[in-house]
RNA sequence: UGGGUCAUCGCCAAGCGGUAAGGCACAGGACUUUGACUCCUGCAUUCGCUGGUUCGAAUCCAGCUGGCCCAGCCA
């Protein structure tokens, strides 16, 4: 019977429709087009990867495992003005920490940088590429309008033995930043800007974080990434629409240089999340501007804060799969993604209890001096993450707001008179309080009822709520830092036209009286826990010393009570 | 009369000529040692608009409308 059920759910997942990609792939596959897979992901390293990237990675590493193909990772490094080493080195750990194992396939565009010498020397050998003098303003006089076509280079028709001359000569470093430039020979009247003789190569002293000094010509995007590709045998270079324009130019580099079975370009949507800062400059600028603490500060949505924030690989994954892939601009539900994190949290993660908000229970009837060791199971749904200890005793502490002198109607927690669980403890009933001279409610008294011991199987009465508690003393003291999306949901995401980031003031929130049960001293950097009516919280080892542990929230529980009015 | 591209529920997204999948969100209800989870139930007579072809159109055709991208010696 379970095996039936099991067979059922995979058929299920069997008839999962195909993404676009996929489709194409398939169709690529099913004509002879290719007979294997090869995809990549290509950063260029000047910058943190953030969630969007995240997409990529996944949608390029996925496809390679379900086409039992390649997957690489190639950081296209031509431009060494915007790149640092510092930024290889937490690409390449954002990416195994997603889990997309790229195994040897680590590459670097500039150690194509040769290749793509010898590729231009084809191209004006070929009479496709010449070396143009213009300065960078007259090419853009030359260029046209988008409506306008533009107009030939005084260059262009130099003779390939005179380009050939003077490009080995740029390279050589005889002329200035600048003064010169390798172009494509394509046709300035063309519709798409990018055909308009596109410059392939520019001059530009600068020290390449790979190649040092060895080079002073760089190549431009549109002229390497075809070749990388090309050169790994990437079948499927899969991109986002903005690059559609350049797929002319694509096809056009693989095909003159000549390469066989060359990759396909492919482009898909960028993700877009609701109610996040995505766009790199506005991160830069709350970054520049101290309003968060750094790059990797929980309310951005960069891989680090992600992870630091406590989501986990599964969860980000989760979310990219219900996201889907297609063609359409669109902005994902910030909703979906903490719908992923509890998802993937609800059966990994113990629950254990806190109190953000302590007031003190006092149990009249229990023994003073007395503790006892509770046994736990950490998650009920799940065997395997074990049994935990947990101490009590006369004096604990319960949430402030698990206490209402007067409830309002379908208030089940505790008031005067009224009964409710201790999770995982016993069944207490209030019986009184003490206020401050302000009237602020100081201690709660209660009584137990050593019969309703959890586990015991007790049955005769039921209750209505449950409450988390910890034992006084020995309790963890801890900072929490709840954390709200950084974007301010009534004023807008930013102001368009002065650049302006609109930050919700309470974006975040730190509680240094909170506490926590023992158990968590045995927590890991970036665990995650799940907190009644607090929601999912994971420790910060960015902020954490031994002695004050530091948790940040992830996502709140969603929660059915509404005050009455 | 520049080129490219997109348009299906509040948000994603299937659909590929045979009479609108699914998920998130939301709303009810059941259950409950987390007001969580789980489980039920509800949620597009309609696919940007207008025509046309067809026995039949979200799917094909034509026209229109709206969004996004492109004029870096960035990627």
């Amino acid at each position: 019977m379970a095996d039936n059920n099991i067979n059922a759910n995979e058929e299920d997942k069997e008839i999962v429709s195909k993404n676009f990609i996929e489709q194409e792939i398939d169709k690529d596959l099913a004509e002879g087009v290719y007979d294997h897979v090869v995809t990549r992901f290509p950063p260029e390293p000047n910058g943190y990867l953030h969630i969007g990237h995240a997409k990529s990675i996944l949608l390029n590493y996925g496809l390679s495992k379900k086409y039992n193909g390649t997957f690489h990772l190639r950081f296209d490094d031509t431009n060494p003005t915007k790149e640092k080493t510092e930024f290889v080195e937490s690409i390449k750990k954002d990416v195994e920490w997603l889990g997309a194992d790229f195994k040897d396939h680590l590459y670097f565009a500039s150690d194509y940088f040769d290749q793509m010498y010898e590729a231009a020397i084809t191209l004006i050998k070929k009479g496709k590429a010449y070396v143009c003098d213009l300065s960078a303003d007259e090419i853009r006089e030359y260029r046209g309008t988008l409506k306008e076509p533009g107009k030939n280079s005084p260059y262009r028709e130099r003779s390939i033995e005179e380009n050939l001359d003077l490009f080995e000569r740029m390279k050589n470093g005889e002329f200035p930043d600048g003064s010169k430039v390798l172009r494509a020979k394509i046709d300035m009247s063309a519709g798409n800007i990018n055909m308009r003789d596109p410059i392939i190569y520019r001059i530009a002293r600068m020290t390449h974080h790979n190649t040092g000094d060895k080079w002073c010509i760089y190549p431009m995007y549109d002229f390497a990434h075809p070749i990388e590709d090309a050169i790994e045998g990437v079948t499927h270079s899969i991109c986002t629409l903005e690059f559609e324009d350049h797929r002319p130019l694509y096809d056009w580099v693989v095909r003159e240089v000549g390469y066989e079975n060359p990759p396909r370009q492919i482009e898909f949507a960028k993700l877009y999340l609701t109610n996040v800062i995505t766009g790199k400059r506005y991160i830069k600028k709350l970054v520049e501007d101290g309003i968060v603490d750094g790059w990797d500060d929980p309310r951005l949505v960069s891989i680090s804060a992600l992870r630091r924030r406590g989501f986990t690989p599964e969860s980000i994954k989760m979310f990219m799969e219900l996201s889907g892939v297609s063609k359409a601009n669109s902005s994902s539900d910030y909703a979906m993604l903490e719908y992923c994190i509890r998802e993937d949290l609800k059966l990994k993660r113990p629950r254990v209890m806190a109190v953000l908000d302590p007031i003190k229970l006092v149990i009249d009837n229990y023994p003073e001096g007395e503790v006892e060791e509770l046994e736990v199971d950490n998650n009920l749904e799940n065997e395997e993450l074990g049994k935990r200890m947990l101490p009590f005793s006369r004096e604990l502490y319960i949430n402030r707001d698990d206490f209402m002198i007067e409830p309002p109607k379908k208030y089940f927690r505790l008031f005067p008179g009224n009964e409710v669980r201790l999770m995982n403890a016993y069944f207490v009933t209030c019986t009184g309080y003490e206020t401050d001279d302000d009237g602020n409610v100081t201690v709660v008294h209660a009584t137990y009822d050593p019969e309703t011991k959890s586990g015991s199987g007790f049955t005769g009465r039921k209750v209505k709520g449950t409450i988390h508690w910890v034992n006084a003393s020995t309790a963890i003291k801890a900072e929490v830092r709840l954390y709200e999306n950084i974007v301010d949901e009534e004023k807008g995401v930013y102001n368009e036209e002065d650049g302006t980031v609109n930050v919700n003031p309470n974006s975040l929130t730190v509680l240094t009286d909170c506490y926590l049960e023992p158990s968590l001293k045995e927590a890991k950097a970036y665990d995650s826990f799940q907190f009644v009516r607090q929601g999912y919280f994971t420790v910060d080892a960015k902020d954490s010393t031994t002695e004050h542990m530091v948790f940040n929230r992830i996502v709140s529980l969603k929660s059915s009570f509404k005050p009455a009015k």
